[in-house]
Parts: C-alpha cells; sequence; structure tokens
DNA sequence: CCGGGGTGTCAGTCTCATCTGACAGGGGGT
DNA sequence: ACCCCCTGTCAGATGAGACTGACACCCCGG
C-alpha cells in the first residue's frame, strides 16, 4: 500500500476504517491467516452480519481483501485476509491530504481583528 | 510522540480523534501556526462551540495543546498548536495494540468444524 | 454604560453508524 | 426428506456523535 494515501477522502476512508474496536481485532486476528466469515465470527464471538459488514467497511477502506473460493466439496466459502499496509501518519501528511478536501475560504474579513502570536 | 501508541485505548483515540473531516481540517491548519480558538473558527468558517469541541477530542487524543494565555491587555485567549506527531500504522502494530483490547476467547467449541486453508 | 472580543458550558436536535434477528438462497452429506 | 454449513441482504431499533443557539462570565476602550 501507499506510504501517502494520497487523497484526503482516501485517507479518511482508511483513518474512519481503522477507528473501531471491533475492526481492529479483526485486523489483528487476520494477521494469524486468512479466514471466512462464519469461522471469524465465531472466533470473534460477534454477529456474522455484523461482522460482514465490518469486514465490507475495511475491504472498502483497501485495508483486506476477500475473495469468494468454492471449496472442493462445492460450497462457497469467502476468505478474508490483510492486505500489508504501512500508513506513517505526521502533521505534513495531514496537511498534504487535507488539501484534496479544504472548502476553506480565508478569514471573513479580518481588518486587523486577530491578535498576534 | 510515541510511534508505538502503546495500549489499545490509546491508539484507538488517536484514530477516532483522526477519523473526521473537521479535525483533519484542523490539524491541517495549525500546522501552518499556532492560533486561539474564536481565530481559527473564523478561518475555517466553523461554529466556535463546534470546533471548541473538536479541539477537546484532539487535545484528549494528545495530537494538539492548548495553552490559556493572558494577552498583555489582559483578556484570555486560548492558543492550539500541533504535538508534532509520528504514528507508524502497520498489521503488526494493530495486531499489538489489538491485545491491550481483546475479550476475544477462543473459538466456542469447534470439534473440527472449521474447513482447512 | 455600552459594545466588542474572548472563553467555557449547556440543553436540545438531528443525523448516521452500529447492531440484531430473520430471511432467501446454494450445496452436500445421511 | 431432513439437517448442516455457508453467503448475502434487509428493515428496524438503538445509541453515540455532531451540530446549533443561547447563556454566563471576563477584560478593555470609547
Amino acid at each position: 500500500m501507499d506510504q501517502a494515501p494520497s487523497s484526503g477522502e482516501e485517507l479518511l476512508r482508511v483513518l474512519t476504517a481503522l477507528a473501531s474496536p471491533h475492526r481492529l481485532r479483526i485486523i489483528a486476528a487476520l494477521t494469524e491467516g486468512r479466514a471466512y466469515v462464519s469461522q471469524l465470527a465465531r472466533r470473534l464471538r460477534m454477529n456474522r452480519p455484523l461482522l460482514y459488514m465490518h469486514l465490507q467497511r475495511l475491504e472498502a477502506a483497501g485495508l483486506v481483501v476477500g475473495t469468494l473460493e468454492t471449496a472442493p466439496d462445492g460450497s462457497s466459502v469467502k476468505y478474508f485476509e490483510v492486505v500489508p499496509f504501512a500508513l506513517g501518519l505526521t502533521p505534513d501528511v495531514i496537511r498534504g491530504a487535507a488539501q484534496t478536501l479544504e472548502p476553506d475560504g480565508p478569514e471573513p474579513d479580518g481588518s486587523g481583528k486577530d491578535r498576534d502570536t
């Protein structure tokens, strides 16, 4: 994965994806090796549809990938695994990404209203 | 700032703090230099109480610091500035932090219920 | 005394992510 | 036929966070 997630939108998607205890635990669990949805639901003791939603979120952020495989017995199983990412986060990185996001506009007027710094 | 935010709680606080377009823009704005609340509210065109809340969140996460100063004219002004942080985020880091967070417990039973990987 | 700029805090509203239970399938063994 | 395991999706309840307007308060300058 890119060190710099480029656009603010993308960065935001990754951050919101990670900002959840459940999703952190999911990623943690997947570092141990890939797993399919129902299996993971049992392991993490959480509702399957719920886990499903979280996995979708993580996949949309590009942090995990899921592949629907047809097992030898013919049934479908969806395996997920982590994408080895490395995200460096500093104020400047944020500053860069935020530009792709700012509906800022300069001071309304001012006329030397502000104090010194 | 630490490269590894240590506890899962702490990591989560930082992540949830960053997972907001407003707060990203706030940090971006503060990289340009410190500013006080009302001033920043004008610059970013947002409600002051709202900005106030976001700043509190960021401060709680240790990403910015605020100092209440008494200006030469005697009035109080609260300046905020970014804490130069550097956060490295990888699956393994998450795995480490998640341990301080897991109410996991192994499989309910199993008995070889799962498929091979 | 009044206006202007600042901080801090509050109750109330509203939007949105989360979470649950249930359903419709598909496929395989017994 | 029945049971078991899997995937995918949905309507609805719940809750947490975002957001607003208004207030109390401070200090100064005209």
